[in-house]
DNA sequence: ATGAAAGCGCTAACAA
DNA sequence: TTGTTAGCGCTTTCAT
């Protein structure tokens, strides 16, 4: 079953191809093309179900009128829901939306971003891992607009959507010493240079500074994302020995958080009586689980339209000599109080 | 900045383009090219880095290299956690992945087929929402393989990975029976023709007739997907009130499950002395949630592995004279006991 | 108002 | 052992 060309249709009707191109792109008004003519074409064409092809049209024009979403974790809820949302929004505009996974792994997103070059990306919406700017500086460079969601490089020319992650996490630690509780352990997962763990963690002891709290490196346990459930096991039993003895614990994200959860289970601690627990990230586990957990929760709807809008004026723009500043935009996050940490002296 | 094409390094090498497309396609020692000059060929085409054009090779040969997995909705753990795992499957065969989304919109998902069939896609794994056949025949017809994940469709000459949900659900409301539950509700979502939804339904009418407990379309309460929240509190109101009256709630998936107990939370429902709940999927929230809610697993990875060998088969044994019977694989699934479901009897 | 022809980068059949 | 050539389907410039 042989698909229909332009030639087919154009020797159907015994015209050429180049007119036929012309009216099904919507040019025959401009170029004069009797209406007569062009009723022809577009019912020859429905007629014989013509479907142009993309590969003939990408050599052609060297475009591919498809964006590229390149998430780092598509089985993490927030990664999964920003998805959605960005497919919707791009639904109804004239690119297609390829999302690929990188799994948090460095070279696997390397892969995918030359893919995503090869197959001449439109655009590119990625949640990098990468420790430094330059394969996007080339990227850029060679013509392809890319957006950051969620993670930012440093003194990257490369508009950016994203929360405040450091004004956040001093707000929910902030929260926490309010309530009294003074030794606060941080649960993180690296080793990695995505800029949203480390600005956490920057505002995890910037909060400890400004409410007169000491920081110490043992408070602060680093573990590896596979077999984070042993390894969350072994910070949470570390962090509650002496001379650590934590009240509480921050989780740098949801995973981290749901898995903590576990762990308390097994160890059978109860929350907030044995330990408190709060994280960044909301998601239905928060919510549900007993008890409830004190959130810091991001806007994520708003970050995937935000992210759409930047893409396409990026796109639309290219070509044009219309020279728009990089765009930094930071939303703000919502400090959703819950019961996993309940008032410290009380609990005494 | 303009990329090398074959024609660069041969005029670089003073060679025809194609010895230069015979060597980097490694078919140089079948055609008997002396190894110096593919040595030389390939260095040149590192030198100048040079990356075939998937456009050109696309139009000359009609395939993408791509496979295209279609899911119903990414924003569903249980589809993400599938996209993560056929990603790392493909990941190593020669094929890319492009994952759409349909969001459970049966048009959505017929133009996504569209689009997919427009790029060539090698092959087409899909969770798909279509009432009728119709469709696939045609794609399968025309020569590109399909694999349908965990729903099928009937008597669809397509290979499909899947699960008993006929099955478990009778192995769970008879689990319910069992601990003394009399009468037993059903929230499902819909209208719909998805099989596994319909099975669901199919597995409760069979365990209430053979357990002796007697069907009433009062008990079944069909909710649409939008507005879930307030649909499932209505449900949850309605079930609860006389002549109901149920004592427990067989929730259709952990969807449907994790915005019962967001209802139940509101209601200051008690789980499982006012009301017992079970449901299909297992997830974190699953786990986690006061009290754990007990739940038939379906083994996720094994799916998306089996899923990924499928297509991975059809896809190869394309044009060879090889006859492969449809395939249907219907997993296993598990009963996980939590405390959802009490013993009824003690309850009391 | 419409047509002819070149060329995008690649592969494969055929020549040499 | 290597080169020549045609053509995949489309767009676009230049003719008519």
């Amino acid at each position: 079953v042989k698909k229909a060309s332009l030639a087919d249709i154009a020797s159907a009707l015994s015209v050429s191809k180049s007119l036929v191109s012309i009216v099904l792109n919507g040019r025959g008004d401009e170029l004069n093309i009797s209406p007569d003519t062009q009723k022809r074409v577009h019912a020859k064409a429905k007629e014989l179900h013509y479907v142009p092809n993309v590969f003939a049209k990408g050599l052609k024009e060297g475009k591919s009128h498809t964006i590229g979403l390149l998430v780092s974790d598509i089985s993490n809820e927030f990664y999964a829901r920003l998805c959605k949302i960005i497919e919707g929004e791009l639904r109804h505009s004239k690119y297609h939306l390829m999302i690929c996974n990188s799994d948090e792994d460095v070279e696997r997103e390397k892969e995918l971003l030359e893919t995503l070059i090869n197959r001449s990306a439109d655009g590119i919406i990625v949640s990098t891992g990468q420790k430094d700017k330059e394969m996007f500086k080339r990227i850029v460079e060679n013509g392809t607009p890319v957006v950051f969601i969620d993670r930012d490089l440093p003194n990257s020319d490369v508009d950016y959507v994203g929360v405040d992650n450091i004004g956040g996490t001093e707000e929910v630690i902030t929260h926490l010493a309010g309530l009294g509780y003074q030794r606060i352990g941080l649960i993180t997962v690296g080793p990695t240079h995505v800029s949203t763990i480390n600005d956490r963690i920057t505002g995890y002891k910037n909060a400890l500074k400004n409410t007169g709290l000491k920081y110490s490196g043992n408070l602060v346990k680093e573990v590896s994302a596979d077999n984070l459930m042993d390894n969350v096991r072994e910070a949470v039993k570390e962090l509650l020995m002496s001379p650590n003895q934590v009240n509480a614990i921050f989780a740098i994200n949801n995973h981290v958080a749901s898995t903590c959860l576990e762990v308390f289970n097994e160890m059978k601690l109860k929350v907030p009586q044995d330990i408190a627990l709060v994280c960044f990230d909301d998601s239905p586990v928060m919510r549900l689980s007993y008890p409830p957990v004190t959130v810091i929760a991001q806007p994520v709807d708003q970050i995937g339209v935000e992210a759409s809008k930047l893409i396409l004026n990026r796109i639309n723009q290219k070509g044009k000599d219309v020279k728009t500043d990089i765009v930094k935009e930071v939303l703000d996050v919502e400090l959703i109080i819950r019961r996993s940490c309940g008032d410290y002296l009380k609990n005494l």
